[in-house]
DNA sequence: TTTTGTGAAAATCTTCACAGCG
DNA sequence: CGCTGTGAAGATTTTCACAAAA
């Protein structure tokens, strides 16, 4: 089973297998006819399309529940994601273990991007706070942010900001729900 | 300020003026010409189709960090959800508050999820447990479950489950970051 | 004149159909 | 044969353009 048909890998997805060949030649991985697709490839390239080879450095700030979560949560390490920092304004909890990280105090925070020349940072902070740790974080060089507090940040253009709305994945999931006839709650 | 055209939302949003009102007109939502839309009826109606005018009553499974975090989380009750239940097989956890909840132990769950007619579960448990809480879930009558394990449930047709992917959503940041050429690791 | 509402045009995305290859 | 790769057809979505309304 090294090989895998664009037919089986639709079934998987759900989707037409037309649609899998065409995506996968849009990033150049080529199959055999009457052979399929070589696992290998579809995985090392899909992998390098994605950016998941190269290492990914970030720091986390904020070590609340979702913090904490985030930073035990498996499957990160998977996607390449390193946290080289985890911080947090609260000296309680500065010192704390979660996971394989200790939690640094904020004012270390500077000296670790700039050292690690960090990017990317994980944004798990309380909403009324999550702007102004934004922009200090934008004014130490991060051009990335994965930010899970529900407000819509204000950024310079060269910062990519991608929001994990929560909201938005219940209103989907409610909505969806409600179309099929479901009551979800007793009248 | 009680008008608002369709330029304007399509600014905020970020998308085209036409769509917007296209959009607006599909779920009959009338403007006025030379007015505009009334931001009441914008509001209420697009509340309503989105399902966020009734209450609706759910559960939530896992109380780890990613579940306290969630019970916690701050614009669940304005759109509506309402945990009527919060659950754990950890007896340490049993008894615990978290945000307006007690944790309840997991026998609990059958009749609180008997009594109130409970549709929906929030799942967050460790991924190795996620299969079976689910197949239990919907055995106990859950048709809808909003699932945090990172891991694909297998569920009978007449269940919805929405996953929130946060590997996915690091992927496509990564993606879009590498697009523009930002180096998120030192060579 | 400004802004909605909408039919028609344009662009895009998806599926079909089949040539080519092993 | 079975399966990929792809041009053409079909379906859908987005944009354009303009009549109607206040």
């Amino acid at each position: 089973m090294t090989f895998v048909s664009s037919a089986h890998l639709a079934g998987v997805v759900g989707v037409d297998a037309t649609m899998v060949r065409k995506d996968l030649a849009a990033v150049a991985i080529a199959g055999r006819p009457k052979v399929g697709y070589f696992i290998g490839d579809v995985l090392s390239q899909l992998s390098g399309v994605l950016g998941l080879t190269d290492r990914n450095d970030a720091i986390l700030v904020g070590c609340g529940d979702l913090g904490s979560a985030l930073a035990r949560y498996p499957g990160f390490a998977r996607l390449g994601l390193r946290l080289v920092g985890v911080f947090d304004t609260d000296y309680a909890k500065v010192g704390r273990t979660i996971g394989e990280h200790i939690v640094l105090p904020m004012e270390k925070c500077k000296s670790v991007t700039r050292i690690f020349r960090v990017k990317l940072a994980v944004l798990a902070v309380p909403t009324r706070a999550a702007q102004n740790v934004a922009d200090w974080l934008v004014s130490q060089g991060i051009c990335g942010i994965w930010n899970f507090a529900p407000v819509d940040l204000r950024v310079p253009p060269d910062v990519v900001v991608r929001n994990e709305n929560l909201a938005l994945g219940l209103a989907q999931l409610l909505h969806q729900l409600r179309s099929r006839g479901v009551a979800l709650a007793p009248s």
